[in-house]
Parts: structure tokens; C-alpha cells; sequence
DNA sequence: AATGAATGAGCATTCATTCAT
DNA sequence: TATGAATGAATGCTCATTCAT
């Protein structure tokens, strides 16, 4: 029994996700929302308890989404080296694919303060994932160089989108390539 | 000639560079800023053609005063390296006197797309004018080198902003500091 | 035949019973009514036909129990002055024991227009009831007087719930006795 | 230099006048009453700071007009008695221009809850007023009197609303009347 | 009898901008 | 140069009610 094609909370998430991450969360109204998922405004909070509360639900979504994607390019190979270098070549694709619209939690980090503190935990976690991942990968070297590898694929993700261009990617990679 | 203590202009430009800065662009209100600012709403519009002209100053005010407060560090040394070093103290230190509110033209970013090209524009220029001013301390070393540099300073500020701590600071100096 | 210890209908009516007499009609929401009585939204529509079929029972309801506690004061005693005295003592008590609330008709009488002539009727009954009540004590004493007990009974009531004070309930009393 | 025709404020405050008094507090939108005088929602919200600041506005409003037409009819004559008389009569009439919609501090307070101690205050002040004001025609009478008048007078109000008749006013007149 | 999902209309409030003075 | 008044559109959210199960 799969679910149905009309399933509203899945139609808000698609929605929100879309319009989250490419136009940001405060320039986003509920509004638009409803009305590109085609339902009405009250399901919408029958659903998510408020506005924040559907960013978060984007989020948790978007984790699982980003992740699995990652893991489909690293895990096409068994080698380390090769795998971090997939993971450049990963965000290389959803570069092209996405428009340069980079990082969905970077971009959320900046519309938030201190005291968005759930909305900021999530980004915190879905960071750590990251950061534990690769340093999954590279388990057999240096503390040290697991977090360059790990901050150059973060900046490799923001300057891509300031500069709608892959050249940080390259960079990046190129760097990383060299100091394993 | 000095300004008016009580200048409207600048007191606006004062304030939307607090607000914006820490609280995001679409989340700040021309009503709090005129608030705040102690002017009259129309007397926003007589110095500052919209909203987005105003956050234009903003970013072109912030240009200046950051790289002023940069090159104050910078210049403390004539060599390279610790010039290069310089800058992630100073790095430091802005984190601890601004609360870890990272970088002012990534977070905008993060709010703007495609047709905000005016604004992309500013952002990219302060961007760029930082790279060129890295690879001039740099100028001795190679292409890659001063690129590498150059995303790692990138990543120091932004991670920091995400984890609310300095140690993405630490670790990217400390990468810097083997590689020159 | 005792009614189930969870019986929604009972429980609509409780819990409509607070919060309409506590906060108001309007300012009460049928969510917050379906909320506190830990029923579903679509039960609340089967036993009532819409909030204003509520609003009456729950009326109904109090004109039961307010009755009943009046008589449970005034039949303490035979004597007619006695028993108008035991009334107000009662207004003097319900007034502690809800915080000085009023009289949940008066409170509804307020919010309601020509329009609304079935909840009208309902109160309007309530209080003939009373004024007849106090009349059959009083088969005795001229109709004149009959009102004025009965204007002053309705003055303490709600001047009380004005003060938060029991001065009026007082006063009332003390003019009351000296009339009979 | 006259009020302009279209003082927007002033529109406001009559048609919240009208309708806070006639429909309830609750019962009235806010769009409702910018529709009817004729004003843009955010002129609403430049003379008032909320919907509640509106609603004291109009309380304050009201009492003026009030007691204004009060002490047209009481100054009719220098006697204490014929004041109080007077008085009723008062009632009497804008029972019949108001169509016996009653007190409109009564009313307010009806929908009010601890909670709103500003309206609240508003209304206490008020009622303080009149009970003075009574209390100062019977200047030479004894407490209890002067509040058994006052009683009677609120009694009145209230209980010909209920009524939708004058019987109220003319029993409490006539009880009066006796005692003075 | 009972329920969770869904809805269109409405809520109070704030938005960025313009205008007359 | 400076301002208070005014505005239409949009904000996030809640309303009372109905429907399919």
C-alpha cells in the first residue's frame, strides 16, 4: 500500500523543501507554500505545528535526502583516497544539478540566531553526520587531517555558490588529492 | 567638516549594519530600523532608494570597515606567513567580539538568488578583493597554494558561525601554518 | 444507569462549562474545548449541533446546578427573611469559590445580539426562574418589594464580579434586611 | 481649524464605538471595522497600537459621551431627589435610542478576564466615577444609602438589557423614589 | 458511536513604499 | 532636508464546520 498520490504532508514537504532552500525560509511565505502544494492553509498546520516547526521537518528530510546521495557516490568505491575524492565529485553534480544554490543548512544557518536554538541543533547535527562520516573514511590518519579534508569540502560547498562556479570544487579537490 | 553627531544617514547605515548583520536581512523591518535609528520613515527613503539600496550601503560600509580592522592585523608584521597567521587571529577575534555571527556577505548571500544581482554583485566583489588581497601577501607562492589558503580562511569563519566555537579557526590556522 | 467515567458528552459539557463561564464564548475556540476534554473534533458535532447547541446545554447545565446550590443554602432555613439572607450569603460564597466570576448568564448575556434568540430565551428563563423563586419566598410581601430584593440580588452579583470584591454582596444584604 | 471630515482616528474610533458596543469586543473583527470607516488596515494600527489599545480608546470615549448625557439630564434641576430621578429617566430614554443593549462597561467586562487589567482598570474607573457621581448628589444621605441607589442603578441597566423592557428601570425608580 | 483529515474564511498584525506638507 | 499620515498586500496562524472511514 503505497502512499497516496495526493498525500498533503508530503506535498508541503516537497514544497517547502523546494522553496526553503531556493529562495531561503523568511522569504518564503506560508502562502506560497499552500498554494504551490495545493492544499489548504489550515492542513498545513494540521500537519506542522507552525512555520519553524515545517523548516525543521525540511531539514530532517533534506539530511536523509543529502546523505544518501552522498553515500551513492562513495560507495562506489572501497578505497578511501577514492571515495573522498568522490564526495568532490558529488558536489561537483548537484552544483550543475541545483544551480549553485549550495549548502541547504549553511543557507538556514544565516537566517538564524541564538535563539532558534532547535532549528540550529539539527544544522549542528547534520554537520557532525558530515564530519564523522569523512572522518570515517579516512579512520587511519591524523585528527588533523581529517578536519582539512573536512573544512575544504565545506568551503569546496559555500564559495561554489558565491561564485556560481566549480573552480572551488577543483581547487578543493586538487588539495585534498594532495594530502592523501 | 564633520558629520552631524545626530546625521540621519549615518545613523540609518548604523543601525541597518547591526540589524542586518545579526539578525538577517528579511527578518530585519524597515520599522525597527527606522526605530531604532531615531528617524523618520520617509526620511529612509530620501537617503536610501529602497530597502535592498540600503543594504547595499550596508554591505559596501561593512566592506570597508571589515578590511580596515583585517589590515590592522595584517600589518602588524611584514612577513608573509605571519601576516597569513595574523589574519586567523584577527579571525578570532571578531568571532569573540561579534558573538560568532560569522561572515555578513555569506550570510546575505545565503538570502539572496539570481535576480538580487546587484547585492550578488557587492558580495562576490568583497570576495574576490579578500582573495586578491591573501594571494598578494602570498605572492611568492603558487596558484593552488594561495587558493587553498584562501577556502581554508573561508571555512574558519563559517564553521565557526556554525558550531559556535573557535576551533574550526584553530585547526584551519594550524593547517595554513604547514603548508607555508 | 450511571454514565461511563469517560463519556465524551459529559466531558464536552465539563469542560464547555470552564472555559465559556472562565473566559467567554467567543474567546473560547472549539479546539481548545475538544483539547481539554480529550475528545475528538467530529464527536463534539455529534452530540452538538454546532458551538451554539454547546453553549446552550452548557447553560442548561449551570441553570441546574446553580439552582441546586442556591436551594442547598436557602433550605437551611424555614423562615422567609432567613432564606433571602442564606441567598446572599451563597452569592458570597460562590464568589470566593470562583474568583468572583459572575454570573456565567449575564457574562453570555453580554455577548449576544437579537440574533442570537435561543441562547436570549435560555437566559431569560434562567432568570424569571430566580426572580420567581425569590417571589415565592417573598408570596407574602408586595410585588414592589419583590423586585427590589430581586434588583438587588442581581446588582451584588454582578458589581462583585466589577470590584472583585465582596462589598456589594454585602451592601445588598444589609439593605435586603432592612427592607423585610 | 476644524477636525478634517475623513479624520481617519476619529472614523475608528466611532465605528468601534458602534460595533464594540453592539456586537461584543470579540464578535468584531478587525476588518469589520476598517471596512466600515472607510480606513486602510495599517491606518488602523498607525493610531492604535493594537486592537486592545482600540478598545480602551473607545471605553475612554465612551465614558465622556456618557457621562456627558448624564448630567444633561441631572443638571435639568438643583434638587437631589430630581437629580437622582433624573437619572433614571436618562436611562430610560437611551434604553430606548440604544435598544436596550445596555451598559457598554458591563458588556466589555463580560469578555474580560484578570488577565486584561488595563481594560479592566478603564472600567473599575469608570464605575468609581459613577458611583461618586451619585454619591455626591446624595451628599447629605448615609452611606448605605447612596449605595443602595447606586445598586439599584446598575440593576436597572443590566436587567432591562436582559429584558429587552423598561420594567426594570421604573421598579428601580420607583424604589428609589421610597427611599429618598 | 467515534475519529483523524481536510477545508475556506477569517483572525490580528506587519510589510515596504508613497505622498502631502 | 525632513516628516507624520496613509496605504494595499502580505504575514503566520486559528476559526467553526464537514467528510470519509
Amino acid at each position: 500500500m503505497k502512499a497516496k498520490i495526493s498525500d498533503p504532508r508530503q506535498r508541503l514537504l516537497d514544497t517547502a523543501t523546494e522553496l526553503f532552500y531556493n529562495q531561503g525560509y523568511r522569504a518564503t511565505g506560508i502562502n506560497q507554500v499552500i498554494r504551490e502544494a495545493g492544499v489548504a492553509r489550515a492542513s498545513l498546520y494540521l500537519h506542522f505545528a507552525s512555520k519553524e516547526a515545517l523548516l525543521i521537518a525540511f531539514l530532517q528530510y533534506r539530511h536523509q535526502y543529502w546523505f544518501d546521495a552522498l553515500k551513492t557516490w562513495t560507495e562506489k568505491t572501497a578505497k578511501p583516497k577514492e571515495q573522498i575524492m568522490a564526495a568532490f565529485d558529488f558536489l561537483h553534480d548537484i552544483n550543475e544539478k541545483e544551480h549553485f544554490r549550495g549548502c541547504a543548512f549553511l543557507n538556514i544557518l544565516s537566517e538564524m540566531t541564538d535563539k532558534d536554538a532547535a532549528v540550529l541543533q539539527v544544522i549542528q547535527e547534520h554537520k557532525k553526520d558530515l564530519r564523522a562520516y569523512l572522518g570515517h573514511i579516512l579512520v587511519k590518519e591524523k585528527q588533523a587531517l581529517k578536519d582539512q579534508v573536512y573544512l575544504l569540502f565545506e568551503a569546496a560547498m559555500i564559495e561554489s555558490q558565491l561564485y556560481r562556479h566549480q573552480w572551488p570544487v577543483q581547487e578543493a579537490r586538487k588539495a585534498v588529492s594532495g594530502l592523501l
